[in-house]
DNA sequence: CAGGTCATCCAAAACGTTTCGGATTTATGA
DNA sequence: TCATAAATCCGAAACGTTTTGGATGACCTG
């Protein structure tokens, strides 16, 4: 292990001080021209590389935003999250910051934040699935910690966030199954406290109004964001005397769950039950039917978030925060019908 | 934003030196049960969490492990790294851990675990897509520094890895196709410099050679592991004037490709043409048809490769490297023609 | 020649932590 | 009683960096 580079070691070479040596490779003007050739030239030699601890300690930033990943378990493979983690790894990767991935149960959820922060370990957070009454972005407001939110919430003015539109989302995917004819359109809500749910909600009973179609409660059903509870909720829908004509998921893992208790209650799905989903995950356009689904760009959202987030901790000029993205209906097989899968250039 | 608590503001607080205070919560034996008990109770009350950087910059450990991605632009969303992530991740937070991503294109990998390292950002580093003559190993083997790989090599002797046994499993996969008759069976190879590759092309080989089928070097094309990839190789030998009658895929995702190329000539996945890809990934249960592949516990690979990342930090006992896992072979419609899909019950 | 302006350099403090070596007090043993 | 040991505490240095606030001469101006 060779001996360190430090500023001290090439102060000692040169014969000039720290700070004359740390002056001139940061480019002060109160360098002599000659000096600073001579410095650079030996830094350069020695292949100096200044130790970012000093740094960082010096200004108390540890160039690194981080996510807490509200998961239980082996939970957190929801391709969603995957592709969110990705954008935000490379964007922060692009301005130099590291991304530090902090998965932790709901209930040690605010716990993590506060190390994060105290220990200065990140310079910023980054939030996902917000909730209507959110405790922590309640707590992140009040100590004032740099942050950016996927997603909206209610509890506190917050504007640093950035969404998609879930009404518009659910509405268009709803109007899609209405216009094919359906009446009888169940839809599997998502947990009541998330935020998005709501939104979700509004637009698929927003389609319902316009249409003239009488929202029945009945069909509405809330349930997890599994493909297990899409399964045994799709079920029990199915069982009923009169079942819906059409079925629409929380999310693309839980209409998977629909999809397959269609198929087990010995049906066809596209043909005899619609099903649609939500996020457009890469897999949804290679099930058996292909899934119609509401598209959201999650990298694109997580480069978008990351490069916010930057922007608050680096204190520059106000961003374009808050941002609403439009999603996209991606009308497949799953409602279409099967026969359109034949079609086969349509993959093409 | 509230004023941070330091040792120096709790050393103020109880009227004790900072030396003391850090020996207090540190548990040496130089200070006197009911100091150590007034001073715990004052960090506990104020919340105390030591600064990382001031910890690091001493020379300390970091409490952090990173895993650098060698991925180009929104790659990583393949399932296969998410998983893997997942299990570290768990795995880390439970031993008190965190993870730090660090998204890096192959030309600037080895610039990335130098910062790292020389940094002190990571006390550990993981590995993940090994090459028979891997810089990073070398490099990191020669620096001393701890880590533990996904995957063999030969550049080195290094014993700290884990992988999955890619002989048995692709043997497995080309006796199954053997099996049933094929005869003709292309191997799209993932490239060339990767280590498992070279096990997967021998256990195909060998899968040949104990049936007594000349291996035709004309049906083995290398090409990468996207889904493009594996749709414009599959094009290619479909083309052909003796099409082959089953194609092997280097993962998951090229076997989608491989079967939009089947549908995209006119011919049914599983009954004209089977496929067959590898991974496992949760996606591969719900294609059209369901594909048959060779699973690898990816999750259970992130924790075990975590754990003993950990334990090699920590300097404790030897573990149980290097570990060959065994996979598994599962056999679904896109080798066993879609008839079996029909059965219905197979998916409960 | 006195006063002022520049150009160039540097000592010291600061960030928060750990640790080395000693200092002070109290208890122990002969 | 005196030396010795043990218990408890702390000052200061160190890690590598940046920044503040001068210091030192050289040069110009009047």
């Amino acid at each position: 292990m060779p001996a360190p580079v430090t500023l001290k070691s090439l102060a000692a070479a040169t014969g000039f001080s720290v700070t004359t040596v740390s002056r001139a490779l940061a480019g002060y003007s109160d360098v002599s021209p000659s000096t600073r050739r001579l410095i650079l030239e030996e830094a350069e030699r020695r292949g100096y590389e200044p130790n970012l601890l000093g740094r960082l300690l010096q200004g108390q930033r540890s160039q690194t935003i981080a996510i807490v990943m509200p998961t239980s378990g082996p939970q957190f493979p929801d391709p969603f999250f995957a592709q969110f983690v990705a954008g935000v790894g490379v964007e922060a990767a692009q301005a130099g910051f590291d991304l530090l991935l902090s998965p932790q149960d709901s209930s040690s959820e605010l716990e993590a934040y506060r190390r994060l922060m105290t220990a200065r370990r990140a310079d910023g957070l980054l939030l996902i699935r917000t909730r209507a009454d959110d405790f922590r972005i309640r707590y992140l407001t009040e100590t004032g910690v740099p942050f950016v939110s996927f997603g909206r919430t209610d509890s506190v003015a917050h504007t640093a966030w950035i969404d998609v539109d879930g009404v518009a989302g659910q509405k268009a995917l709803t109007s899609h199954l209405l216009e094919l004819g359906h009446r009888r359109i169940a839809y599997i809500t998502p947990p009541g406290g998330l935020m998005f749910t709501r939104f979700r909600l509004q637009g698929f009973r927003e389609a319902l109004a316009e249409s003239g179609v009488a929202a029945d409660p009945a069909l509405i059903i809330e349930a997890g964001l599994s493909e297990q509870a899409g399964k045994d909720t799709a079920m029990l829908l199915l069982e009923r005397p009169e079942p819906p004509t059409a079925i629409v998921a929380g999310n693309d893992l839980t209409a998977i769950g629909v999809m397959h208790a269609v198929r087990a209650r010995g049906l066809r799905v596209g043909d005899d039950v619609a099903v649609g989903g939500y996020d457009g995950i890469p897999a949804s356009e290679h099930l058996n039917p292909p899934l119609t689904t509401v598209y959201q760009p999650v990298f694109e959202i997580g480069q978008l978030a990351a490069r916010s987030l930057l922007a608050i901790i680096t204190a520059q000029p106000a961003r374009d925060l808050p941002v609403l993205v439009r999603p996209q209906l991606l009308a497949r097989a799953s409602t279409l019908g099967t026969h359109s899968q034949r079609g086969g250039g349509a993959l093409d």
